[in-house]
RNA sequence: GGCCUGUUGGUGAAGUGGCUUAACACACUGCCCUCUCAAGGCAGCAUUCACGGAUUCGAAUUCCGUACAGGCUACCA
C-alpha cells in the first residue's frame, strides 16, 4: 500500500475522527517544570478491592512526585468493560483517602490534561491510530480467535516464540480491495501494530530500580486497539503517559517484559522517551508450601487495603511501613531521625528492593506500636474513638462516657522516657484497658484471668483501710511494703527467696491480688497508677464484684 | 517451550574487588533491672553470601553454567 491508500484506509475505518494529532498535542502542552521534578501517576483498573501492592505503588508515586515538586496523578484505566465492577471507580478513590495517598491531579481531583479516564478518551486513541496506519505502523487485522490459536498450537509445537509476528502476521500486507472486501462482508477486525523491529538485535533498556537490562527488540504485531475499538493497555499507556506528560512511569514488575514493545510504541509515534521505575511485587512465604509467592488477597488477610481499616491500623504507621519498604535504608534513617516526617527523607530508586519484597507483619506491629507509644492518651483516645465510630459502635459510646478516665488510664507512663508498647492497633485499646471502663470490666468477668489461684479478699480489704492514694509511688509502694510485713509476708522478693519457709510470700504476691482483682490480669501497666484513676469506691467495688464471681 | 528478572540469617536487608572476623532493624533466646507486664540495658543468634566452575595476589561483590523462585508470553490490566 501507500501512502495515498493508507490514507484512504484511515479514512475508511475511523471517518469520525477528524482531528489532527497536533491538536491533541496543542491541547495538552508540556508542563512547565525544572528536570528535578517528577510527574508520576497512578493507574488503577477499577476491578475490585484495592490490594495492599497497588497502595504501595500509589504510595510511591506519592512520595517521589511530593519530595521532587511534581505532580502526581489519578488515572482510571477501565479499557476493559467485562472486567469492571460495579462501584470500582469510587470504591478506589475512597480507599486513596482514606489512606491518605491524595493525588495533585487527575479523576476527581481536576487538572489540565483530562479526561482521567480512559473510557472517555476513544477520540484520542482513535485519533492517534489513524495517523499510525497512515504512516503505516498499524493494520486491520481479521483473524479470528481460531486462526490465532492454531499458529499458537504450532508455535508450541516449534518451541518457538507466540505471537502474530513475520509470516504469521497474514494480513500485515494486505491491499486496500482486499480490506474493503473484508469490511464489506462484516468481517471483525482489530488494529494491530506493524512492528518494525527485529528480534535478532538487542536493546539495551535503564530501568530505574532494576538498572540496565537486554531484550531483543519487539517484532510482535501487538494489538493496539480491540474489536470495539477501544486500545489495550500498551496503547493507552503510551498515548495517556505523552499526552499527560508524565515523566516517571512507576509500576509493577509484571510489566517489565512489555518494556521492548512500550518503548517501540514511543518511538513509532514519535514520543519522547520517558524513565520506567518497575517495582518489586510484595510476596509472603506461604505457610503450607513454604514457597514464596505474591501476597494473595484470598490466602492473606492483609493483603487487602481493607483489613488495615477494619483492624484499626493507624494510617501514619502504615506509611512508615510502606516507607521501610519503598527505601531499604529508611528504616535506618528513621530510627536516628524519630521527629522527623517521611517526606523529609529522601527516596531514590536505587534504594529500592529489585527482587520480591517479604511482607513482614512482626515488622509492622513493631512500627505500630512504637507509633501509639509516642502518641499521648488524648491522641490515642481520639484516634481510637473515631476507629470505633465506624467499626465497634458499642465501644464508641463507651468511650465517649468515660471519656476523662480513659484519657487518664491511656496517658499511664505516657510521661516517662520509655513509654509502654502494649497497643498495636486501634482494637486493641478495647482488649487491653477493658478494666478502664466498669460495663466492660463487669461484662468481662475475670476471663481474662489465666491462673487457677483464688485471691484472699480479707485481707485485700484490710489493705483498702490503709490505702492512701494522695502520695507519689515511692510513698505507696513503702505502704504496701509496710502492710506486707505486718501480715507475714515478706518485704521484698529477695528477703522471700531467702528464707521462703519463713513468709507467707512476698509484696509481688499482694501486688498481684490487688492486680487480679482490680484489672482482672495479673498483667498491667503501673498499679499505683491504674489504683489512683480508680479511687477507693471503685476498688471497694471491684473487690466485691471478685467475690461475686470468683470466689461464690 | 520462549523471553526477562531475582537468589545474603527466622524476616526486611547493608554490601558496587581488599576497610566484612558480613552493618542496621524486626523476631527469637538468655541475663540484668523490677510489685506484674511493657519499656530499657547487656549478651547470643549467617565461619558465610543458592550450587558448580572461571578470572584475580585477593570475590558476597566480575564472568560462565546449573538449580530454584517470580513475571510476561491475551482483543486483562
Amino acid at each position: 500500500m501507500n501512502k495515498e491508500e493508507r490514507l484512504q484506509l484511515a479514512d475508511l475505518l475511523f471517518p469520525n475522527i477528524k482531528n489532527d494529532v497536533s491538536y491533541y498535542e496543542n491541547l495538552y502542552p508540556k508542563r512547565e517544570l525544572n528536570k528535578d521534578n517528577m510527574i508520576t501517576r497512578y493507574g488503577p483498573s477499577p476491578t475490585g478491592s484495592v490490594h495492599l501492592g497497588n497502595l504501595f505503588s500509589a504510595f510511591c508515586d506519592m512520595i517521589y512526585a511530593n519530595q521532587s515538586k511534581g505532580k502526581f496523578f489519578l488515572r482510571i484505566e477501565d479499557t476493559d468493560q467485562k472486567r469492571a465492577v460495579e462501584g470500582g471507580i469510587e470504591n478506589i478513590t475512597g480507599v486513596l483517602k482514606g489512606f491518605n495517598i491524595i493525588p495533585d491531579e487527575g479523576y476527581d481531583y481536576g487538572g489540565d490534561y483530562g479526561p482521567y479516564q480512559q473510557s472517555k478518551r476513544t477520540e484520542i486513541y482513535q485519533t492517534y491510530i489513524k495517523k499510525l496506519i497512515i504512516e503505516g505502523y498499524a493494520y486491520p487485522c481479521f483473524m479470528t480467535e481460531k486462526e490465532i490459536a492454531t499458529i499458537r498450537e504450532e508455535q508450541e509445537l516449534l518451541k518457538i516464540k507466540i505471537g502474530i509476528y513475520g509470516h504469521y502476521a497474514v494480513d500485515r500486507d494486505l491491499s486496500l480491495d482486499e480490506i474493503k472486501e473484508k469490511l464489506s462482508n462484516n468481517e471483525d477486525y482489530v488494529i494491530r501494530l506493524k512492528s518494525p523491529g527485529d528480534a535478532s538485535k538487542q536493546i539495551e533498556i535503564i530501568d530505574c530500580i532494576k538498572g540496565k537490562m537486554k531484550f531483543p527488540e519487539h517484532d510482535v504485531d501487538t494489538v493496539l486497539l480491540k474489536k470495539d475499538k477501544t486500545p489495550t493497555y500498551h496503547f493507552a499507556h503510551a498515548i495517556d503517559d505523552h499526552l499527560m506528560h508524565t515523566t516517571h512511569v512507576i509500576r509493577g514488575d509484571e510489566w517489565v517484559s512489555s518494556l521492548p514493545l512500550h518503548i517501540q510504541l514511543f518511538e513509532v509515534l514519535g514520543f519522547e522517551k520517558l524513565n520506567y521505575a518497575h517495582i518489586a511485587p510484595l510476596t509472603i512465604k506461604d505457610k503450607e508450601t513454604g514457597t514464596i509467592r505474591k501476597l494473595s488477597k484470598r490466602k492473606d488477610p492483609w493483603a487487602g487495603a481493607k483489613y488495615y481499616k477494619e483492624e484499626g491500623i493507624p494510617i501514619e504507621a502504615l506509611h512508615l511501613y510502606l516507607a521501610t519498604i519503598a527505601n531499604t535504608n529508611f528504616e535506618e534513617w528513621y530510627l536516628n531521625n524519630q521527629d522527623k516526617k517521611i517526606s523529609d527523607f529522601e527516596f531514590k530508586f536505587d534504594k529500592q528492593a529489585i527482587g520480591g519484597t517479604s511482607f513482614d507483619e512482626a515488622k509492622l506491629n513493631n512500627i505500630c506500636k512504637t507509633y501509639f507509644s509516642r502518641k499521648n492518651g488524648e491522641e490515642v483516645y481520639n484516634e481510637t474513638l473515631e476507629y470505633a465510630n465506624s467499626f465497634d459502635k458499642d465501644y464508641a459510646i463507651l468511650l465517649e462516657n468515660n471519656k476523662s478516665n480513659m484519657i487518664k488510664f491511656l496517658n499511664i507512663e505516657k510521661d516517662s522516657a520509655r513509654p509502654r508498647k502494649d497497643i498495636a492497633k486501634y482494637s486493641d485499646v478495647k482488649e487491653e484497658f477493658s478494666y478502664a471502663i466498669d460495663e466492660l470490666f463487669e461484662k468481662e468477668a475475670y476471663s481474662k484471668y489465666d491462673g487457677d489461684k483464688k485471691y484472699d479478699t480479707a485481707l485485700i480489704e484490710e489493705y483498702l483501710k490503709i490505702l492512701n492514694l494522695d502520695c507519689t509511688n515511692e510513698e505507696w509502694f513503702n505502704d504496701v511494703k509496710n502492710f506486707a510485713i505486718t501480715n507475714g509476708y515478706a518485704g521484698s522478693p529477695k528477703d522471700y527467696k531467702k528464707e521462703p519457709d519463713k513468709y507467707k510470700g512476698h509484696v509481688g504476691d499482694i501486688c498481684e491480688a490487688i492486680r487480679v482483682i482490680v484489672t482482672g490480669r495479673t498483667k498491667s501497666p503501673d498499679l499505683f497508677s491504674i489504683l489512683k484513676i480508680l479511687g477507693k469506691e471503685r476498688i471497694k467495688d471491684r473487690i466485691n464484684l471478685y467475690k461475686k464471681i470468683v470466689i461464690s
